[in-house]
DNA sequence: ATAAAAAATGTGCTCGAACACACTTAAAAA
DNA sequence: TTTTTAAGTGTGTTCGAGCACATTTTTTAT
C-alpha cells in the first residue's frame, strides 16, 4: 500500500521498458495507443510519486538567487533581514542553489540601480527585492523580466504584474490592530500618529498604517477620542516633538509607524510627569528595552526575518522541487508586550 | 569560489581515489598517514558540502513515523493536529519517510495503552505522542526506549529524559501574558480563574497556567484585584457557573485555561447585563465566533498545528538529512483578538 | 628470502529519474 | 516488392555518495 514505486516497477507492471513511461509520465510523445492504455491503467491503480531525490541528482545546474537589500550598517532596520537570509543560506547550502546579498545605501537611488546593475551582471535565476525605492524598482523589475529573472519583493508592495511572489504584512490591518490596542489602554483623549523616518522612502507604508488606525476609531464611533497626524523628519525629531508635546499637553497616545518608537520612548522618558500609551513597530533592541522598562506598551512585530527568509525559500524551493510560488504571502500581525517578547526575539 | 566540489574532484585534487577520500570523510580508518594528509589539505582549501540528494539516493530504507493523537471525533481539540501532521505527510510523501497517524480515545487509558501496542507492532523509527496520560505514557516511553524507538512529546510536557525533544508552550508564562491583557481590559474587581475539563486529564496544564495568571498579579502588587479559581466538570458546566455568578455578581473577568472559553461565553450571552472579560485559549471556531461578536476579548493562540507539525518533522528531518533534534521547541505566545485573528487561521 | 598477514588503496556497482541514442517495427512512398 | 521515412520502443549512461570487494603495497613472521 505503502510502498514506493519506481518507474522501472510501473514499465515491469505495464511490460514496457522504463524509456516508454518515462514519455508517458512527461508526455514526450511518441508512445503507442496500446501502450500508453496500459502504462495509464498501471498508473491509476498505484500511487506514483517520483523520488525527487533522483530526480534533482541529475540537475547539476547551480541555481543563483540575489537579494537586494538595504545596507543594515546604515539602516539597522534591515538586520534581522540579513539573519533570515542566512538561515537560507545554510538551509540550502548542501544543495545546488546559491543566495547572495547584494547591499545598497538606502538613501540614495543611485545606489539601488547600480547594485541592480550589479545583480544583473551575476546572471541570477531570481532577485528578492526590498524595493525602498518605488519607480526604481519597477524600472528595474521590468529588465529582470526581460531577462527571464524571476522577481520576489518583501517588506514593501509595489504594483507590478512582473513580481512573482510579495511576502509583508498588511499595512492596513496591522494599523487596526494598534488601534484596538490603543483602544484598550484608553478611554478617550488625544491620540497622536507620529511618523518618524529619515527619509521618506516609506510613504506609501506609513499612510496605509494610518488610514487602519483611523478606520478602526472611525467605525467604532469612538467620538471621545482625537487623532492628530504628526509627521517627523531625521535631524530635528526630538524639538519638533517637545513643540507637539507643548501645544498638545493633553495628549494620551502615540501611535508610531515605524519602528522608531524608541525615539519617542527616549523623549518621553525625560518628561517624568508624562503617562502616554506608546504603541510602535518592531522587536529592535532598543524598543524591547523600552518595553521591559515599561515605557512603550505594545509593539507590533513585523518578523523581517521571516518575511525575507520566506522571500527566498521559496524561491530556492521552487527551484528544486519545482513547488509552486505563491502570489502573496502575508505574515500573522503578531502582538508584543512585555510579557511575550521573549519568545519573539531569536 | 561557490562550486560544489564532490568527492571525486577531492580525490584528483589530492592525487588519490575516492574510496580514500571517502575513508577519510567517515574516518572509516585504513588511511596512510601520508595520504590523510594530503586530503586534509585539500579539505582546508576547499569548503566541501557533500551532497545531500545523492547521500540519500541510494538509502532506500524506509523510516516510519507513528503519531499517537487522540481521536478528533471525540475531542475536536485535537482536530488541528490532524492537519499539522497531515502538512507533514503530504511534504514528506516523495522522500522515504512513511507517517501514520494512530488515534485513541482521550477518555481512556485502557484505549492509550492498546493504541501504544498497536505502534510497537508496527515497529516505528520514532513516534509522536500526545502525552495526555501522564503514567501510561511514562511506561511507554520506557518500552519505547528498550526498542530504540525515538521519542517526541508535544502539547503536554513529562518528565522523562527517555524523550527526545518536546514541541510546546510555556504554560507558566502564557498564563502571564493572559494576566497582563485582563490588567489592560480592567483596572480592579474580582475575577475567576475557570478550569473547564471533561476529564482532568489537563490538570498540571491548566494549574502552570494559574500559577502564572496569579504570578503577574501579585509581582506588580495590583491588591485592587480578587482572584478566585472556579472548576467546572463536564455535565454541570453552566448551572455550577450560574451558581458562581450569582454568588459573585460583582465578576468583572473571566480567565479560562482551556480551549472551552466559548461554553463561558454562551453562557454569558444568555444574560445581557453582564458586561464581564473574558480571555481564554485556542482559535477554535466557536471561540473565534464570540470574538468576532465581542464577547470574547482575547484568546491566546497555542497553536496545536504548528506544534503537532514540528513534532514530526524534526523527525523526518532528522532521519533524511541528520538534522539534529532540539531538546525543547517553545512556540511563541500568541495574542489574538478579533482584529489579528484572520491571519493565525489557515 | 619467501610466504603469509595486514594495511592501504582503487574499482565498480547501486540507488531512481532523465534523457540521448540505438534499435525495431510499422506505415508510406517509389 | 523494395526502399524510405516515420513512429514506437528499449538500452545505456549520467548525476554523487556510499560501500563491498578486488587489488596493490607494505609489514611481519617463518
Amino acid at each position: 500500500m505503502d510502498k514506493k514505486y519506481t518507474i522501472k516497477d510501473i514499465a515491469q507492471m505495464a511490460g514496457v521498458s522504463k524509456g516508454t513511461v518515462d514519455r508517458v509520465l512527461h508526455n514526450r510523445g511518441k508512445v503507442s495507443p496500446a501502450a500508453l492504455e496500459k502504462i495509464n491503467e498501471v498508473l491509476n491503480v498505484i500511487d506514483y510519486e517520483p523520488n525527487l531525490i533522483a530526480r534533482n541528482l541529475k540537475n547539476t545546474k547551480i541555481y543563483k538567487i540575489c537579494v537586494l537589500l538595504p545596507d543594515p550598517e546604515i539602516d539597522s532596520y534591515w538586520l534581522p533581514c540579513v539573519n533570515g537570509i542566512q538561515d537560507a543560506v545554510k538551509e540550502f547550502k548542501p544543495y545546488s542553489v546559491n543566495i547572495t546579498i547584494q547591499y545598497f545605501n538606502p538613501e540614495s537611488k543611485k545606489s539601488f540601480v547600480s547594485a541592480n546593475n550589479a545583480v544583473l551582471n551575476l546572471e541570477p535565476d531570481a532577485v528578492l527585492i526590498a524595493p525602498v525605492f518605488h519607480k526604481e524598482t519597477i524600472e528595474a523589475v521590468k529588465v529582470y523580466e526581460e531577462s527571464n529573472v524571476i522577481v520576489n519583493t518583501f517588506n514593501n508592495q509595489i504594483e507590478s504584474n512582473a513580481v512573482k511572489c510579495f511576502v509583508g504584512q498588511d499595512l492596513y490591518k496591522s494599523g487596526r490592530v494598534a488601534a484596538s490596542l490603543m483602544n484598550l489602554i484608553l478611554s478617550e483623549g488625544q491620540i497622536a500618529i507620529v511618523h518618524i523616518d529619515e527619509s521618506l522612502k516609506n510613504a506609501v507604508h506609513m499612510q496605509e498604517k494610518e488610514k487602519g488606525f483611523r478606520s478602526y476609531f472611525e467605525e467604532k464611533k469612538l467620538n471621545s477620542f482625537l487623532l492628530t497626524t504628526l509627521k517627523l523628519k531625521h535631524p530635528n525629531v526630538e524639538s519638533k516633538f517637545l513643540n507637539f508635546l507643548e501645544e498638545n499637553p493633553d495628549l494620551k497616545g502615540i501611535f508610531i509607524t515605524t519602528s522608531k518608537a524608541y525615539q519617542i520612548a527616549t523623549t518621553l522618558s525625560g518628561l517624568k510627569d508624562k503617562k502616554i500609551a506608546l504603541i510602535g513597530y518592531d522587536l529592535i533592541e532598543k524598543n524591547v528595552n523600552y518595553l521591559n522598562e515599561g515605557l512603550l506598551h505594545f509593539l507590533i512585530h513585523q518578523n523581517q526575518k521571516r518575511q525575507a527568509y520566506l522571500g527566498v525559500s521559496t524561491l530556492a524551493e521552487h527551484f528544486l522541487y519545482s513547488k509552486e510560488i505563491p502570489e502573496t504571502i502575508l505574515l500573522p500581525i503578531d502582538i508584543i508586550n512585555v510579557e511575550n517578547a521573549d519568545f519573539y526575539i531569536y
